[in-house]
DNA sequence: AACGCCATTCTTGTATGCAAGATTATTGAC
DNA sequence: GTCAATAATCTTGCATACAAGAATGGCGTT
């Protein structure tokens, strides 16, 4: 539990609309919550302004709070923007590679592999989550990697799914050797692209989201 | 004045940072804001903690608020994304542009031709910012538009001193004449690209804004 | 005179109370 | 029976009260 109850609150609260425990469209009641979680309605408040200000809510005057319902399309553009930052992310991974992120990158990106042969999508989606959090790292911008960080973090349901289709797995630790080779390579170009590629939704994907997204 | 008293305060204590009012690294007591505004601390620690999740303010536990200093490097961190972002912005406009987004471009392009000629600053500086956000809203994607807004608006402090820079006026019209060039003519990689370099923060420009951050 | 410890004061964190707007239910008319 | 208007209820928004942790100042000791 967290240092003071409104931010264990916000972990809380946040962590049930990304595991998809509130869903979409429900309706968060001030007063359940505070009862829910045997605290006053005031701490509860303050985790609800910092969800809506993150955009994971929306609080309309007077009318309450609901879990925002983003759909496919802006999903999509959400994507479309991960995968632009995560390009970046790599360009600068490749000119600032250092031996400690080397070695980080190398390491997730092992683990990445024996998941993805023993054919275990769920080790591999978490594998897959520290290579690129390690990409990340390698770039040296605190900021973008914030920034990818906190989107990677709210795609997170989309993602999952996206793993699921027929030799998704192998397929992605395939880019992910590419995208290595480019870093360690020195060449930004390449794994901006390669990254940009792997990373967002392009074709028949999209409508692979889109279903996968109404049987929810 | 908002619909709520949380919301306004929001703002108000936003723009108070933004136009530096409250100087970075300056604490936020919560009474003093509360009888400043003449409202009790439960909306002002509202408003707070929105302004904690977006960034703008650190709220250490019970050890109150302090505005956020992002220092030169981070400054410059937060304009490198900027620069990725506007790019895709600029190579979605250049695919996508339809007929009311082209006037909107057109438009607000002309406005900085005026303002750029007759050497007017300030003026360039709003027309400016009207000229990227027409860029925004034409690559049709709700979310990136809204990434690229806030990022430009918490930029904004330290964008208006680029233009300072002598020569920077023209120089920054010439570039978006050839950016509005490669938009128009739909070339999504050229407009990509140009952009990139026109927001990004390179050579001796970086030198400046840390010269300049130095001295408010 | 300087350092450390304890008490006081101040600020933040949470709970509760009350007022106003929104929602729901009930009653009446057509 | 359905629709509308009004009353009852519920929920949110803000203020105030109280408790607990942090900062500060004074006092004593070395």
């Amino acid at each position: 539990m967290s240092e003071n109850v409104g931010r264990w609150l916000r972990d809380e609260i946040e962590n049930s609309i990304l595991s998809n425990e509130f869903s979409p469209g429900e309706r968060l009641d001030e007063t359940v919550l505070a009862t829910r979680f045997g605290v006053s309605r005031t701490p509860v408040r303050e985790a609800l302004m910092q969800l809506d200000a993150i955009g994971l809510i929306e609080i309309r005057p007077r009318r309450g709070a609901v879990v925002i319902d983003p759909g496919p399309h802006r999903v999509y553009e959400m994507f479309e923007v991960m995968a632009e930052l995560e390009g970046l992310a790599g360009s600068l991974a490749a000119r600032r590679l250092d031996k400690v992120s080397r070695e980080a990158i190398t390491a997730t990106h092992s683990r990445c592999e024996q998941s993805a042969g023993a054919g275990d999508s769920d080790a591999y989606y978490y594998d897959n989550e520290e290579f690129h959090k390690a990409i990340y790292a390698a770039g040296r911008s605190d900021f973008l990697e914030e920034q990818c960080v906190q989107l990677h973090r709210r795609l997170r349901p989309y993602r999952r799914l996206q793993l699921r289709v027929r030799n998704r797995l192998s397929t992605s630790f395939l880019e992910h050797c590419a995208i290595v080779d480019a870093i360690f390579a020195g060449d930004g170009d390449e794994a901006r692209r390669l990254l940009r590629t792997h990373v967002g939704i392009q074709g028949e994907r999209f409508s692979d989201l889109v279903a996968s997204m109404a049987t929810r």
